[in-house]
DNA sequence: AATCAAACTGAAAACGTTTTCAGCTTGATG
DNA sequence: CATCAAGCTGAAAACGTTTTCAGTTTGATT
């Protein structure tokens, strides 16, 4: 039934000479007379012999496989980390295992153990919290983890970001300067670090720096979805909110939606900056002005981090901050 | 320097019992008296024992692995497919080895070789070409493979589907009783049996029941991104098209705001079917109609399948076709 | 021709499991 | 009490590589 496969045993046999020889040609050990491996090479070729790679892995203690935790593919946002990170994976062989975690901490910690029973040889992590469970993971784990795009408030993980609070805060000051005196600031879960030390104390930086008072009926708590922002307009209407920072960009979309639905114009009577500069915020209408973040790099460079931690080279900077920028667009002035 | 790994032999020793016996509990084997399942298992939770996934792959033939060839997971339609995908394997605890491809053949067939080299027990392949040489690959694999939103010209593979050519007559049908008598038909490239031999089949059969000609001047050929959408508009206005049918949600929003921000109305001068019924749908202004398909269920139900196929379960159709719709949204009268 | 280092090669021991097969216990049955 | 099947257990052989270590060639040098 089975395909019977051939094995380095075989290739040996074929070719007159031992596994162990056989193994260093497939690995490019120079240690091999160019007559033998040449020898070996035609026999690998005419039995079509591939290495298995689980062997391998039992042997070398090294699976060229890479965990990514992921709460979400399908948002814009995380798919873009995902494609950096698998681009420069695949530049330095790895593979990756990607899982969907829906930031949900028990999954977490079940996922990062299949990874590690797998024998990973690293992880990657996204997610915008990281529980008290997924922290005792990290530490009991032999593998390097790193970080993209989320934030350790302990400051004990390699990770790549950007500084999320200088860019709330020039995103507020901007809208601020623009006259409005009720800024809204829209975000997910305020259990997340990542928006209530970093996003929050920026925006609350900027205000104290205009001299306004900070109104905590001007700060909503929400779900990262569209529908969510759509259903935010009566409530940023009745705290009379003339714009709004908001940390994702499908949230600031269903928002603008539901403004400009409600019969109100984006940017004349509410201004928008939203987060993450997604491909979302130039196919809706008005685009959507944003910080901008290198989302691609953000993974890209975490995955490049990860293979140094790997490979135990020296790392100058365990957490990498990448520049950010401020695009406008149509939603505001 | 490498925390010491615990292996089944320490439990075995520990608990004063063989590997076998260690393994059998492990894997839930019932030939074990309950108190020597207690004594173990509380051995294993003393130890914190995990057993070595490689080990076992090697030893047993399976990974519990399957590996996914997706063209780009920033593309919202596959991120969809994908995600239905991810549950179903991890439901039926398998994880997922997940590589761009962009849809380019030489990097498929690279990343078929790696993918079985890592003796997956099973692939989902999604992307619009099945090149010769990528199917010589999928002859050779002895693993099972089914693709997913993904057409067999030559009927041969395993899928999960829609019916496109019916769904694309209905959407032109629907356009063609709108009154429209030039109606465009945007595509990726045609090279792509999906879209030569399925949906141009369908648009063809639409104008030739309503007794229109078919024109070439009106069938466009481009790439599956939003910019190359945008651009089109001239194109579109100088062949005289008032309506469109289009193969992809992001073109379809390019081709949309290009001809809005050229003046026109959407759906007053131009309307606008598009095909994958994602999340951008909605979010754009108007909103678009569209082709329903199941994405995420395409995903879920092509990866159920794999996992009969992987467990030599019988299955009644190789290939399955999901129900498809036509969503009527702003873009249409 | 003898010597020696460098280049090459092979035997065998890991790597950590699963699985087969034979054997040992039990407890019930006649 | 003998017998037998069912239940439980262990020894050892896979699984397909890498890697170590000890050798054997080879070719240049004296």
């Amino acid at each position: 039934m089975d395909k019977q496969t051939v094995t380095i045993y075989d290739v040996a046999r074929e070719a007159d000479v031992s596994m162990a020889t056989v193994s260093r040609v497939v690995n490019g050990n120079p240690n091999v007379k160019p007559a033998t491996r040449k020898k070996v090479l035609d026999v690998i070729e005419r039995l079509d012999y591939r290495p298995n790679a689980v062997a391998r892995g039992l042997a070398s203690k090294k699976t060229t496989t890479v965990g990514v935790i992921i709460p979400d593919v399908t948002n814009i946002y995380f798919s873009a980390l995902a494609r950096g990170i698998d681009d420069i994976a695949m530049m330095y062989k790895y593979n990756i295992i990607l899982t969907n975690s829906d930031e949900n901490g028990r999954k977490e910690v079940q996922v990062l153990n299949t990874l590690m029973a797998k024998q990973v040889d690293g992880i990657v992590f996204m997610g915008n919290d990281i529980s008290d469970e997924v922290r005792k993971e990290f530490e009991r784990a032999k593998t390097p983890i790193v970080l993209a795009g989320c934030v350790d408030d302990q400051d004990q993980m390699p990770s790549v970001n950007i500084d999320y609070t200088a860019a709330v805060e020039e995103a507020t000051k901007n809208l601020i300067d623009h006259g409005n005196e009720r800024v809204a600031f829209v975000s997910g879960s305020l259990d997340f670090p990542i928006n209530r030390d970093y996003r929050l104390k920026g925006y609350k930086q900027a205000l104290k720096k205009a001299g306004l008072r900070y109104d905590d009926k001007l700060v909503f708590e929400t779900d990262y979805s569209y529908k969510a922002g759509q259903l935010l307009q009566p409530a940023l209407q009745s705290v009379k909110a003339t714009a709004a920072v908001i940390g994702d960009d499908e949230l600031a979309a269903g928002v603008m939606n539901g403004v400009t639905d409600a019969g109100l114009s984006v940017p004349d009577d509410f201004e928008i900056i939203t987060s993450n500069d997604t491909k979302l915020t130039e196919m809706v209408r008005p685009k959507m002005s944003s910080i901008t973040q290198p989302l691609y790099d953000i993974g890209a460079v975490a995955m490049r981090l990860l293979t140094k931690l790997m490979s135990n080279e020296a790392v100058e900077n365990k957490t990498v901050l990448l520049p950010y920028g401020l695009m406008k667009r149509a939603s505001t002035h």
